[in-house]
DNA sequence: TCGTTGTTTATAATTATTCTAAAGAAGATT
DNA sequence: AATCTTCTTTAGAATAATTATAAACAACGA
């Protein structure tokens, strides 16, 4: 069990005050052994399921985008037509089934690393993500 | 100058017939020297400039997706509120320069060979893409 | 040429996401 | 604790990409 506490500090960090909403979400997203991978709508679905509270849709758009502009969340980079979350901030990579729509994490040693050997002048790299795509 | 024969084979491989609006579809994505990378804004957008005629979006809607399915175009995992799309299909990789929204190729070799060392029991490899994201 | 089947098109429907503005809650000040 | 300011929540509207619809039209084969 995480503490209320570290909730509110992550939101306090991402310049969100602490209100029952924005710790339902919170618990639903970091209070977790594994890694959690979701979409807004899972998210939207499973706080009424876990906290009994329902949080309006627009409140989780604006957490979880808070969330991830300070780095608490990453995005995955893959074609969806909804946009995919992960509470996995390190460096990793990821399966995804096309069939079940289901994504699965690589850790970095599973990859190993990647050497990129060109450059863009006056730009730097900010990651780099692979994604390798299952089938049957 | 690529022949019109190219375009109506490449149609008929994706089980559809020849018509003047998938031909003029057809000289904007293949009558071209390098890859081009593209939505399909673009790419409705292009066929008005580049042929003079009016295409409706819906069939460019279907016969990007024809071709994709067909394997002659291939879809760029990206998050951006529209779906990219790349005229090389060769096994290759991406910079995405988040500031400016543009794409460039990066070919095999620019990143040398990834070895994946987990598997999936009953799923096989369809695809594995890397993207690097630039910033300044 | 005729009949069948596939295609184009404008437009409506759908869906994810963002915006809005009014009512409510948090935090600071006294 | 009362008050004031600022931030937040919310339902619903707005936006934007994509998909579906169905009527007019074009390709193909006989």
């Amino acid at each position: 069990m995480i503490s209320k506490q570290e909730f509110i500090e992550k939101l306090r960090n991402s310049s969100l005050r602490p209100t029952k909403q924005r710790i339902n979400i919170c618990e639903v997203l970091f209070n977790r052994d594994k890694t959690f991978h979701f979409t807004i709508n899972d998210l939207f679905n499973l706080i009424k399921d876990k906290t009994g509270e329902k949080v309006s849709l627009a409140t989780v758009y604006n957490t979880v985008h808070a969330f991830h502009k300070k780095g608490y969340l990453k995005e995955i980079p893959i074609n969806s037509n909804q946009t995919y979350f992960d509470t996995n901030v390190t460096d990793h990579h990821h399966f995804f089934d096309v069939k079940e729509e289901k994504l699965i994490d690589l850790k970095n040693e599973d990859v190993g690393p990647i050497e990129i050997q060109k450059s863009i002048p006056g730009k730097k790299i900010k990651s780099v993500e692979v994604l390798v795509k299952l089938e049957d």
